[in-house]
Order: C-alpha cells, then structure tokens, then sequence
DNA sequence: AATCATGTCAACCGCACGCGA
DNA sequence: TTCGCGTGCGGTTGACATGAT
C-alpha cells in the first residue's frame, strides 16, 4: 500500500502565484498562524497543495524575510557554513536571518560556486582543483566523486550536470592543509556497494570526465531535446568556470607530475609532463568536446 | 529584428524523518 | 514494534529576463 497522495492534484493549482492567492494564503496564516499544511489550503479557499503553500509562505510571503543582494559578508558566511555543513541547505539558512535554503541553495548554485572555482577550489570539497583532479587519475581503483550516494544523483548519473550538483559532502575536517588525496574517494568507493565501479575499467571510465561528457552525448532519443541543451549548457558554463572552456586541460600540467616521470605530453605546455599511472592515456586532457 | 545562449530563481518532486496512535 | 501521517529537505525543472550573435 503506497502512500497517500498529499492532495488531490487534479483539483490544484501549480505554478506560479497569482497576486490573489498570495492575498489568501497571507491572510489566512495572518488569522490562524502557521501549521497543519495539508488542511491549510481548504480552509484557506485555495486550489493549492498544503506543500506548496507551505513553501510559498516560507520562501516567498513571510515578513521577515530579507529581500535584495547577498553581501559580502553573507557570501563568507555561506562559503564557511558549506564547508562545515555541506549541502544541509537548512541548517545553513538557519545562520543567516532573512534568508530561506531555496535562496541559499539557488545562490550557491549561481554565484558562489563560480566564485570557488575563480579562487581554484572545489565547491564541494572546497580543496584546491587540482588535487581533486590528481586524485582521481592517480587512484586507477576507486571511482570517483561521480560515484555518489545520492539515489536521485544515481538515477539521473547520466546528466553530467546532476553529478555536478550532487558530489559527496566534504569530511568535516576537509580543508586547510594536511589533507590526504584519497580519503575522500577511496570511502566513497567502499560505501557505494551499488556503483558500478567494481571493475577497474568501469572505474576508468568515470574517471575520466571526457567520456562521461561522450556518453552525455550519446543520450536516448527520449531524452527530450530541451534537456539535452541544459546538460550542454551546463557544461560550457562549467569549463568556463575553469577557464579553459574548449581547449581542454592537460592533466599533465594539473597533476604536477615529477620530472622523472616523463612522458610526451601532448599539449603545449612547457611542464615536464607525464602519462597518468594507468597505463593508458585516457586521461591526458579532460575537458569539454567541442561543444 | 530575430534567434540563440545564458543567468536567475520560484516552484515542484520524491524521499526521509519524526511523531503519535 | 509497526504503521500512517504531516512536514521538512535537497535536488531538479521550467519560465522568464537579459545578453550575445
């Protein structure tokens, strides 16, 4: 026996707010206070879902809320408590007065992970770019981050761009210096008993962030037209964000290979480059097809 | 001027959790 | 202990605005 339905959806409104239900909605919390969500909307005279009124009210219409651009301050803020809290959303709107974890969220999602990038940090893990990339292609046993926990992540793995809001949470000790390459990726491969990275050659392949894009492409016909072009978008943005969209990078130069290790590198670059430890050259650049 | 690409954000969806019966 | 309900949370989507070509 499933769940019951939270309302009867073909009785309800979606989509935006019209001026009159907001009217509604406010009034009524107005008279009786917030609570009880799902009789809300009857009671209320609104074609609504007790869940979308509850959300219109906390994200939209409630008084206190602070209207207008994230400070500096905020942005800080944001950038410490994620580093704490990782995606708990929630909590981390719980330090900041006046602002919901819809907008957090959105905010991070458009402004502070470009500005991690910039800085050459990872948003998820907030660890220097390069050591995230080293421990991916030196580490030939352990997928990586794509390789999430996240069910939803894992249903929608396919979209490159679902993997890029979906990775891991940092440790709590994530951060400053110290830090090992592996940990991170080496227990998420030990916890993940449903990836399908048992095989080294699977592992491989997620390893390497250009298949993953080809395999994008490859998506099936059913994926709608308009969804292809968002995981498009989202990877030309991304590879901006890098600062090397279209060209690709040499993971030579990004691993800091030792002179030893000397390898043709197949890229310009004037580092003493090698092949990756996997034997093979799947990973000399990652970057973007031709997009 | 038209078309396409990109950025933003409100809203939706499904799952997880806590609580009371 | 189990089950159902109400709610909260995080990820994702779609609509719209704006900029670029």
């Amino acid at each position: 026996m499933g769940r019951s339905p939270c309302c009867e959806k073909e009785h309800t409104n979606k989509g935006a707010w019209t001026k009159e239900e907001d009217e509604r909605l406010v009034n009524y919390i107005k008279l009786h206070g917030e609570g009880c969500w799902r009789s809300l909307p009857k009671a209320a005279g609104l074609l609504r879902c007790g869940k979308s009124c509850r959300l219109r009210w906390i994200n939209y219409l409630r008084p206190d809320l602070k209207r207008g651009n994230f400070t500096e301050e905020e942005d800080e803020l944001i950038i410490n408590l994620h580093g704490l809290l990782g995606n708990k959303w929630s909590l981390i709107a719980a330090r900041l007065p006046g602002r919901t974890d819809n907008e957090i969220k959105n905010y991070w999602n458009t402004h502070i992970k470009r500005k991690l990038y910039n800085r050459g940090l990872d948003p998820q893990t907030h660890r220097p770019l390069n050591a995230a990339v080293a421990t991916t292609a030196t580490n030939t046993s352990a997928p990586v981050v794509a390789a999430t926990n996240n069910k939803k992540a894992n249903d929608d793995s396919i979209s490159s761009s679902s993997n890029f809001h979906s990775m891991t949470p940092p440790s709590p000790n994530f951060g400053i210096s110290g830090y090992t390459n592996t940990k991170i990726i080496t227990d998420s491969a030990a916890e993940d008993s449903n990836s399908n990275s048992s095989s080294g050659v699977t592992a491989e392949v997620e390893a390497s962030p250009q298949l993953n894009l080809e395999l994008s492409l490859g998506l099936p016909s059913q994926v709608s037209l308009k969804r292809q072009r968002r995981e498009q978008r989202h990877q030309r943005v991304l590879y901006q964000w890098y600062g090397n969209a279209r060209q690709g990078v040499c993971l030579c130069c990004n691993l800091k290979f030792q002179s030893n290790q000397t390898a043709t590198c197949g890229c310009n670059c004037k580092t003493m480059g090698t092949a990756p430890t996997t034997d093979n050259n799947l990973y000399r650049f990652y970057g973007p097809l031709d997009i």
